[in-house]
RNA sequence: GUCCCCAUCGUCUAGCUGGUUAGGACACCGGCCUUUCAAGCCGGCAACACGGGUUCGAGUCCCGUUGGGGAUACCA
């Protein structure tokens, strides 16, 4: 395969779409592997929506996604006298025509059709009108070979086409003089030496009409990849109302850039048995063969699978980078890194699958003040439990230091003293105590990541819970 | 309506040219570990949509049915 070139052409929205992002992926790993370029083109002919901080939403997306380019990204408006001068010359070589047809006459032909049990294609009414530039507000119609099947061989699907007599003249210029979709494409994948054009399946149904522009040109057409489209959990069409659709809204909810990859690039792609594809595994393995046909579904679940996966592998600095941010947002303040907090990412990253998750799991050491759950108090925090609290209050002040092996033989002797409790006994009220929860990371290292100061100052304060609550419960 | 496409565990999938106890991963369930929650380890549940062919033999090929998706714009 010599000079593969492959393009991503998002439409600028606002954010990257889940489903483009996929594209975008397999079009850069396919450039990657075979060693050719990626490029990038914004489709902005849609001149509404199409804002400077929507494109710029776009790029961002990929450039987090580690989606580099090599040309652009270029503009699908820069090239509009292009696109009119290859109508002109259409026009010229009788292979595109003027239509002078009104909506509203179009709308009634095609309904009369569609009732007739007819496909609503254009009739062909200004076909052999030969009508001049000076007709009056007409579009500009591309003549399909009258018959004959406009065919191509799908890199996924297989061989692929329809008759010329099932797709109809369709339009390649509005009445305004800007060129549509087909014919912009078309003309600037020519342009731009496009050798694969990899795309959602949803353009699989109209590349037959590209196919006759490519004719009409008379160049030879790239080869077309067209992959399945990714389907919402709930096995419908993805929404971005049901759904989450944005690839910032993913950062945001605290995935790492290398699970979305992952996840995105397996749905519809596999490699064997394997399912952990880092980026550099995808430009070395990637391959339109082992693309599937069939929609596949978006399942959370694996998502959060791999993200915790890549939190696990992430090195101690990449780690406190990606996490911060989302520990600040929960602290509320600037995060310091210190050795606590080191050690606390580690004993954390086991237990999340997002970085959100892993910041909401350590807010009782980034807030002064801990959010009691009631639950847990209610079965941990209770009066039979003053006695193993204050012995070991007692026994923590009086640490000369405050290691793990220290506070683990502090407990020990309690528990023997006591007689014999069980660990459980101690560590879950003090957890309570420490955490206002009944879930945390082994009890001495949490105490030891808290600090000795905020460990004597909470058991303190849970004593004092628990004795104004008792006096009044007796008071009754 | 009309055209086109798709169809293996709940989900993502393996399954190369027909012969497999239909494999893996996620999820789920159980066990071990254990001061909690996780993680880890071990084990389990679970699929060829249906009906016809072709064949000695079909998840693999053909037809139909059903189900799902897409396309039918002076959107992209």
């Amino acid at each position: 395969m010599t000079d593969v070139r492959t393009r991503f052409a998002p439409s600028p929205t606002g954010y990257l779409h889940l489903g483009s992002a996929r594209t975008a992926l397999y079009n850069w790993a396919f450039a990657r592997r075979h060693g050719g370029k990626f490029i990038l083109r914004i489709e902005d002919t849609d001149r509404e929506r199409s804002t400077r901080e929507s494109e710029e939403a776009v790029l961002e997306g990929l450039r987090w996604l580690g989606l580099d380019w090599d040309e652009g990204p270029f503009r699908q408006s820069e090239n509009a006298q292009r696109h009119r001068e290859v109508v002109e010359q259409l026009l010229a070589q009788n292979k595109a025509y003027r239509c002078a047809c009104t909506r509203e006459s179009l709308e009634l032909r095609k309904q009369a059709s569609v009732d007739a049990g007819g496909r609503g294609v254009y009739d062909g009414h200004c076909r052999e009108l030969d009508l001049g530039p000076d007709c009056g507000p007409h579009t500009v119609r591309l003549r399909l070979p009258p018959d004959g099947m406009l065919g191509f061989r799908d890199a996924v699907f297989g061989p692929s086409g329809q008759d010329a007599s099932q797709i109809g003249d369709a339009i390649i210029q509005r009445s305004d003089g800007s060129p549509l979709f087909h014919l912009a494409v078309v003309v600037d994948d020519i342009d731009m030496g496009i050798s694969h054009v990899i795309r959602g399946a949803d353009h699989h149904p109209n590349t037959p009409f590209q196919i006759a522009l490519y004719q009409a040109l008379e160049v030879e057409p790239p080869t077309f990849a067209h992959i399945p489209l990714t389907i919402a959990e709930s096995g419908k069409k993805l929404s971005k109302r049901r759904d989450n659709v944005s690839i910032q809204q993913f950062q945001e909810e605290g995935y790492l850039a290398a699970a979305l990859v992952n996840w995105i690039v397996r749905l519809g792609w596999s490699h064997g048995d394997e399912e952990i594809f880092a980026l550099d595994d995808i430009r070395r393995l990637f391959d339109l063969e082992s693309v599937g046909r069939s929609a596949a579904r978006a399942e959370i679940a694996k998502l959060q699978w791999l993200d915790q996966h890549y939190i696990k592998q992430l090195s101690m600095n990449e780690l406190l980078q990606q996490a911060r941010p989302h520990f600040e947002r929960v602290a509320e303040r600037p995060v310091e890194d210190t050795p606590e907090l080191r050690k606390l990412l580690d004993l954390l990253r086991e237990r999340s699958k997002t970085l959100v998750e892993m910041a909401e799991l350590a807010h009782w050491y980034l807030r002064d003040e801990i959010e009691y759950q009631e639950k847990a108090v209610k079965k941990h925090l209770r009066g039979s439990a003053l006695t193993v609290m204050r012995a070991l209050l007692e026994r923590m002040s009086e640490a000369e230091e405050w290691s793990e092996e220290v506070l683990e033989g502090i407990f020990h002797d309690v528990a023997a003293a006591l007689g014999d409790l069980k660990m459980g006994k101690l560590a879950q009220p003090i957890r309570v105590a420490v955490t206002g929860g009944h879930s945390s990371p082994g009890i001495f290292e949490t105490l030891v990541v808290l600090g000795e100061k905020r460990t004597i100052q909470r058991i303190g304060q849970a004593i004092e819970l628990i004795e104004r609550r008792d006096a009044v419960a007796t008071d009754d």
